[in-house]
DNA sequence: CTCTTATCGTGAAATTATTCACAGCCTAAA
DNA sequence: TTTAGGCTGTGAATAATTTCACGATAAGAG
């Protein structure tokens, strides 16, 4: 049973959209439903749910507190994901409450900088370290998953001392590509070429808009 | 002449690598070596440069600045673009210096909060107005693109003003999909989806492998 | 009871993206 | 001059992903 990787990516986006329907007192929920919802096709939907092994029914549609449990059986970790964060700058700071609000089975646990005036300090409710520490702290706590959001200049060495400390997964704010053993995994959020692409495509719209009007214009 | 959009995310990530070698005093460079820095491959390189119609040689591989102007001429408006940012909370205030830093076509010319502490004051180089603002500022500046960091609950009317005031397209930062007509285009930054899923790639890889471990040990 | 309607589940087709395979080119060495 | 080696450009093959198309199911209307 192997799920490939944009399914993960809506199954997730799914839970987040069933939790709000089930704040909304919604017990049921049509594939169609959901798919306007993500912008998606119904047919995407049944079949993503299909290859999680949740089944609904031809009148009522999928039923949303099961589904949900049936999602968090597949991405949760039970007993939760301890997380660490790299980096306690203007990002990294933002980001700590942000996923305290959003995600309790992702719980940034512990902090790290090079910067000592933070060190001891407990900044969003967690404790910043020394990223010198990282060797201990990380396999005691055994952290698995990090977020990097340190300046690019170091981002690579952070990177290799995370890895010797055993983290397995980093998700990366860093606009720089990691270099990295096999088994582990990096997803990059790289907001600057993501931002490079909203404009590229907004105008490209815009053009192809233009195009068709003086197609039609001109027939 | 039509690019995916993943060649565009690739293409962009090229130019990022080039600026540094650039840097570096590097004045060429092959594809297979670009590859490797992305951690893609040589041929697809190949293949993106070739959509983009920039074409290198035999023996020396790609010219560098050459090839950056290209993707400029591809990737940047003429004369730049202005960008305005919704929301400046923690995230809005940390992402003002990260694309100032990062990018200077792409300007991040005004922000918008509902706080009337902020208005008017001016935030990491940026005036801040009151969201009631909007319909007049963007207009006149002519601004297109924006980055949405609001709180969850107001995303979706504050999107809709936006896409009023003339906005093409939005990079959204706000775990809610947003429902914008057509063409307007939206960029999700969904951090949350993107920490679970490495989250549960990294537990999957580690599954992985002690399934091909064990199964070694059997035969 | 039968018909209509709305939905799910899924094999098969279509589309999109990536990789293979190799011709062609250039340079340096033999 | 010839040969070998390393690289680019690209048609064709392959793989991944999405969409189509349709049978199955259930429930309400007539």
């Amino acid at each position: 049973m192997n799920i490939p990787e944009r399914t993960i990516e809506r199954i997730s986006q799914y839970r987040r959209l069933l939790c709000d329907l089930k704040k909304h007192g919604r017990k049921n929920v049509y594939s169609h439903d959901l798919a306007e919802r993500i912008g998606s096709t119904a047919t995407q939907v049944r079949r993503d749910l299909m290859l999680l092994g949740f089944s609904g029914n031809s009148k009522t549609g999928y039923e949303i507190s099961g589904l949900s449990q049936k999602i968090s059986e597949l991405l949760d970790n039970p007993g939760g994901e301890k997380v660490a964060l790299f980096g306690v700058g203007n990002l990294g700071r933002a980001l700590m409450p942000f996923f305290a609000a959003h995600h309790q089975d992702l719980r940034i646990v512990a902090s790290f900088d090079i910067d000592p005036d933070k060190f001891g300090r407990v900044i969003n409710g967690c404790r910043c370290y020394s990223s010198d520490e990282m060797g201990v702290i990380i396999p005691r706590e055994s952290i698995k998953v990090a977020i990097l959001a340190v300046p690019a200049g170091s981002a690579q060495s952070v990177t290799d001392e995370l890895v010797n400390a055993g983290i397995r997964g980093i998700l990366n704010f860093v606009p720089v590509s990691l270099q990295v053993p096999a088994g582990v995994v990096v997803e990059n959020m790289d907001m600057g070429m993501a931002l490079e692409k909203v404009a590229f495509m907004a105008r490209q719209i815009e053009k192809d808009l233009n195009c068709k009007k003086r197609g039609r214009d001109k027939t």
